[in-house]
RNA sequence: GUGGGUGUAGCUCAAUUGGCAGAGCACUGGACUGUGGCUCCGGUGGUUGAGGGUUCGAGCCCCUUCACUCACCCCA
């Protein structure tokens, strides 16, 4: 493996064939339970004007500031590839006229994204994200259909232990109040935080409470965080707590965490998270999925006043937790083996035939030995093979061995399909 | 973006203090000229991730760089 050879782009992986299926059974997957949601699916461009990402994800967090791929393109304009699936959808949403014809509208994705962020475990650059987003229904039952939808596909999935952890961010409304007393209340405690929670008093007040240094937690701990459900409005205050209790009707199980937060500037009142394991410790391990309630995105966009709820699951984590799997067992296949080339035009063209007739045949291409043909037959999961050779072609027979049985016969040319179809079923 | 760990054949890994780059698997050929798996014998495959430095001599020490990985950060 010399350096000369080409690589792919940091942080940009292959799928190699003996993990795709793995791919396939979580798409497939995904795809079933929405359909039973009645979700119906959307592909939008992996492109989008930056402008549409910095003024509803947020200018200044993260995934806009620094993780986008943003370039400008021949005609002058400023793209980039979409860090995230949520706006892209609504912008559809809104420029296909749904939002005015048919404000209640699911959808679904199943989508590459893009950030250029460290690659590390369960972290790519380009990552794979399993979304759905539901408009135009206010109320929390659309909150926690879509939460019960996530449940359900992620037990389809084999995924037993997982948690989700639930918090209310507050609406438009409150939610300023609140962090503008959560800085009031860190700004006298600040010479005492880590230089960490110092800088992010100003940039992201809410990410100083659950700091992973000992000594913040402590002394966070002895004096009494204001926690946002203390300054939710009233409304907002009911949207919870009826979105608690119609979990319980559902019998999901969620845990409160006052201190989640979401990395999207969009997001209003729900927000939620599920993490692998029962405990729902969140620390350890990344989310495998989150997303919560955007009432405010459609009408940042230009759009009319429109609620929405949605997430977004990610699939190379679901994958680090799917349970052991045996890959699906493959048709057994057929191999056409040929001695001498005027034979090894007859597999080809036996195998074309075969195959039209629904039998995966593969004809040698190689050639070589019989030895070598037979290997590679085996190898390659093959349980009947079909020899061609000069004794063949002189009585109009092919040669059929079983492959776990050790044992062959003769068969007419003529009638190998009939034949097959009597030996495969 | 910050800090730590690791890079040796396609894969999994050896190589004493700085002293001839190896094994298993895989691939390929033969034993067995038209019959796979099992066994035995042989072969292909490497600028030791890359570049530079120290040294009589570097896989090993030093610097740089790239990749992977872990933690931070961020997030799905």
């Amino acid at each position: 493996m010399t350096n000369k050879t080409v690589q792919s782009v940091r942080g940009f992986v292959d799928i190699l064939p003996e993990d795709v299926w793995k791919w396939r059974f979580i798409e497939t997957t995904a795809r079933e339970v929405f359909q039973l949601y009645g979700f119906e699916e959307i592909r939008t461009p992996v492109l989008e004007k930056t402008d549409l990402f910095s003024r509803s994800v947020g200018e200044a967090t993260d995934i806009v500031g620094k993780e986008m791929y943003t370039f400008t393109d021949r005609s002058g304009d400023s793209l980039s590839l979409r860090p995230e699936g949520t706006v892209a959808v609504a912008r559809a949403y809104l420029e296909h006229g749904f939002a005015k014809n048919r404000p209640e509208s699911s959808f679904y994705y199943l989508a590459p994204m893009f950030r250029h962020e460290r690659p590390q475990h369960g972290r790519l650059r380009q990552f794979h994200q399993i979304g759905a987003e539901l408009f135009g229904i206010p109320g929390p039952e659309a909150d926690a259909e879509v939460i019960a939808l996530q449940a359900d596909l992620l037990s389809r999935l084999g995924l037993k232990d997982f948690s989700l952890v639930l918090n209310s961010l507050g609406c438009r409304v409150c939610q300023p109040q609140y962090h503008q007393r959560l800085v009031n209340f860190l700004e006298p405690l600040a010479p005492q935080l880590c230089p960490d929670c110092r800088r992010r008093i100003q940039s992201n007040p809410l990410r100083v409470l659950d700091c992973k240094e000992a000594e913040c937690q402590s002394l966070l701990r002895s004096q009494s965080v204001p926690r946002i459900s203390e300054s939710l409005c009233l409304v907002c205050q009911d949207h919870f707590s009826e979105l608690q209790a119609i979990l319980k009707t559902l019998e999901l199980e969620f845990i409160l965490d006052p201190f989640l937060v979401r990395g999207l500037d969009y997001y209003t009142r729900t927000a939620f998270e599920i993490y692998p394991g029962r405990a729902g410790g969140r620390s350890r391990t990344d989310a495998i999925s989150a997303g919560g309630r955007y009432d405010e995105l459609i009408s940042e966009l230009g759009g009319p006043s429109l609620p929405a709820v949605g997430f977004a699951l990610g699939i190379e984590r679901i994958i680090l937790q799917l349970p052991e799997l045996p890959p699906p067992a493959t048709k057994p296949a057929l191999a056409l083996l040929a001695v001498g080339s005027s034979a090894r035009r007859l597999i080809q063209k036996l195998a074309r035939e075969l195959k039209a007739n629904g039998f995966p045949a593969r004809a040698d291409l190689k050639g070589g030995s019989l030895k070598a043909q037979f290997h590679r037959a085996d190898r390659g999961g093959a349980e009947l093979v079909i020899i061609i050779g000069e004794d063949e072609i002189k009585d109009q027979t092919v040669m059929v061995r079983d492959l776990k049985k050790s044992e062959q016969e003769k068969v007419p040319a003529k009638d190998i399909v009939s034949y097959l179809s009597n030996r495969l079923k």
